[in-house]
DNA sequence: GCCTATCTTGACGAATCCTTGACGCCGTTG
DNA sequence: CAACGGCGTCAAGGATTCGTCAAGATAGGC
């Protein structure tokens, strides 16, 4: 049985989301501050997190940086506040998703469902294909016409954040706190630097590209 | 069967409520305070709830609080004046649209079953999809006749809160608080000019538009 | 120590985006 | 009928952000 552990300081609701959880086949576990939850994630060992950012004792990023820091497993961000900051601050912490209260128990099954079907299989095809080029991730190997193309070890680390996330955007965030670490924040000049440098040894028209494509003023985006 | 709450204190329009709530297959249960309201909404868990801002004990728009604490139930406002200020007030508490009394009975239905299409579909995939544009929340997207549109930063975060909340009426303040900041509250000129533009970018008439509407004095509401 | 590959940093026009004001239209009010 | 406020439209600036280049700075291999 797929095992969550929801941390809440509202009794109320960690009871409604106990009751709902179990009966749709989850065992659930519940903590009500940040630190008595990081003992539960290690006994536990939950399949997938789901974690109110106002507790009382422990910021909510930091309790996803403290699980983060051992843990790959999945986790669901539940938030008051409307404001996209938090938002922006936890995914960048290393959420995987967000829902703002109030909220449908349906919408939140929904992504409890999404998050864990993406970390059944996180790798689907290893190989991405362009008309312009070929990205292989297992092999670390990039292909133009034929002959390989010599990446630097950022210039790699970049576009493979890209490749990895097709049509999406991308924020410059995370691509510097990915890349760089997190203290990296503001450098976007690196960005601009790096994306060039990817475009000039991929792309047909440097001036025109198709694959790589800028969003003015918040990140970039992979397009196959 | 479909439960509807209505809080109202003249027995004469509950009782017409009821009547013509019931003949449209409704299951209702009404209420004629706040603080019986407020149990009624807690036992009952309806599916949508009818509120009049006259109440006798308490003021409307902290009924509309003390629900949005707990329940993301869709709310329809009713009130007798014909002011934009305690419409705006409820609006921003968390109602989510509003009828003038006196009001036709269709028209009321007409709403109701508005919220409803709402609250039944609660963006299960974040992809929304209306007959001329298609929203993708999760990638950033827009799709237009199968090409992507470019929106900028500011008018992608005015489109995704309208987007967020289908059929709810949001209020100018919430959208200014939201992409501008608090202090902008009274910048509705900039609400004009990037509606404009999302409409000229997603709309297929620009001057006859389908999915986003102005409502006059209030704000601003997405219909898919 | 020297050489090479890579990363950092700063600067500059160019492109994009945001802000601001003006104007006309429409419905409402007096 | 005239005045008024809210809305849609447009275009011109001003402010950001982007792409580009090249010159140090750093690290690793020989």
């Amino acid at each position: 049985m797929t095992a969550v552990l929801v941390i809440d300081d509202d009794p109320y609701l960690l009871r409604a989301l106990r009751i709902t959880l179990q009966a749709h086949g989850y065992a659930v576990s519940t903590a009500a501050d940040g630190r008595s939850s990081l003992l539960a994630a290690r006994q536990n060992a939950p399949a997938v997190v789901i974690l109110d950012l106002g507790l009382p004792d422990l910021d909510g990023t930091s309790v996803i940086r403290e699980l983060r820091s051992w843990s790959p497993v999945p986790i669901l961000v539940l938030s008051a506040r409307h404001g996209s900051e938090d938002k922006v601050q936890a995914l960048d912490a290393g959420a995987d998703d967000y829902i703002t209260k109030p909220f449908g128990l349906d919408e939140l099954l929904a992504r409890l469902r999404a998050l864990l079907r993406r970390s059944i299989d996180p790798e689907q095809t290893p190989v991405i294909t362009t008309d312009a080029f070929t990205v292989d991730l297992a092999k670390r190997v990039v292909l133009r016409d034929g002959r390989d193309v010599r990446l630097t070890p950022t210039e790699w680390h970049m576009l493979e954040i890209l490749v990895r996330n097709p049509e999406k955007l991308v924020t410059q965030q995370q691509l510097l706190s990915e890349v760089w670490g997190p203290s990296y924040a503001k450098e976007t000049n690196y960005l601009r630097v790096y994306i060039a440098q990817l475009r000039r040894k991929l792309e047909p028209d440097t001036s025109n590209p198709r694959h790589l494509i800028t969003e003015a003023g918040v990140g970039y985006r992979f397009r196959p």
